[in-house]
DNA sequence: TTATATTAATCAATCGTTTGATTAATTTTG
DNA sequence: CAAAATTAATCAAACGATTGATTAATATAA
């Protein structure tokens, strides 16, 4: 049945994610990934052509996926742009949570800094992400609520490094935090809240001019 | 001579870092290493052991220099909370440009986050770097001039963060700021100070309680 | 049957490492 | 001092193991 061979291939897919999160490409061998997802070592060639081609698989199923829920947030014409911001980073952080082992694929691919079909087509998403963030920024110090010399590009590298940073430090940041970092649910329950609002807390008073109406 | 053995040692430790950071441990060959240091193949076996030694050996190279260079500030009795902040972060920056291919080395295998001899030797170091970081803080709230509801944990994440993002990231990060990130001299000319500015600019509003004497 | 799916066996290539031989440098001996 | 003995450094070649990939045979399903 046609069913069951997507099941197949999805499985897969999900086990060499994991996998190539884990030990990284080249640390990672046919031989582990076939064998962790239990199938036999040629179904890997048979479905994906090669060991690249497996790994070019898992980013087009996961593109796929961000494509299909994109919004727009710069077209959200009512709210403030303090307002845009905190959707933005509400939308973010629910994210990130959702595919950490790609994530982490995804960081390990760019961080090679090898030019290819694959990372031009990542870099050119990302790059829209970036920009689309700008955008939310550039607009608000044009209508004058965010402060003109607010640094946009370091107010992207903060938002999208200190979770890169912690989700790629477990054990110092298990140390740091008090709890297991690996651990799912302890970083759903109690992290993911709390970076939402230290992200928050930590851009406001740099990016919103304050206005006089509290007296002093 | 001596010398010229040492400086043999350092040159093939100098490439093999090179080589490592950018293309990872598994995906560099002994033969690619020996190749670029322009040595025999067996030297990296006779005077490390393996190739595992050789990269411990960059590792234990680099720890011992930051040994050497170990400041404590907090034992600076008279500067501010935010002084010792301040002299933190422009002892950070300096350091983190200093060594570029080590520093993604470290960071690479980190996020592999498999332990070992090693990686606990690592993340004790650094954990101490964080705590001691965590103590200037930790005062600064205790003292008054911080804010009491500073998340410590968040604010080292962010330092770390933001500086790992941007030299992972190549090409978004060239993308972003303008100008190519590879290229070192542009690093530490133009990024740098820029780096420096914007994390003070940054955390001051969020840590430092204003008073109102500077009536504005 | 025919087409697709799956398997074990096998392939050449590359991996990290070891070897034995050779040269260069240093120490010991007479 | 010079000759002999010892150690250190370097090399090309080869090792066994593992890599990603392919084959030919078999099983399953339509």
């Amino acid at each position: 049945m046609d069913k069951d061979k997507i099941d197949k291939k999805d499985h897969i897919l999900d086990v060499a994610e994991r996998v190539f999160s884990e030990v990284g490409f080249d640390g990672a061998s046919t031989r582990m990934i076939s064998g962790e997802a239990g199938v036999n070592m040629a179904m890997l060639n048979y479905y994906f052509g090669s060991k690249e081609g497996l790994f070019l698989a898992i980013f087009e199923r996961r593109i796929a996926m961000f494509k299909s829920l994109l919004v727009d947030i710069n077209s959200d014409g009512q709210t403030t742009a303090w307002g845009k911001i905190e959707k933005y980073i509400d939308m973010y952080v629910e994210r990130i949570f959702s595919n950490n082992c790609f994530q982490k694929m995804l960081y390990q691919e760019l961080s090679m800094g090898k030019r290819g079909e694959l990372s031009d087509k990542i870099n050119k998403i990302l790059l829209n992400n970036v920009k689309e963030f700008f955008k939310i920024v550039e607009d608000g110090i044009d209508s004058g609520d965010f402060r003109k010399d607010a640094d946009v590009q370091f107010i992207c590298a903060t938002i999208y490094g200190i979770k890169n940073y912690i989700m790629n430090t477990p054990y110092v940041s298990s140390e740091m935090f008090g709890f297991d970092i690996k651990d799912d649910t302890a970083l759903k329950e109690k992290f993911k809240p709390r970076l939402r609002n230290y992200l928050l807390a930590l851009l406001k008073p740099y990016l919103v001019i304050e206005h006089d109406h509290t007296n002093k």
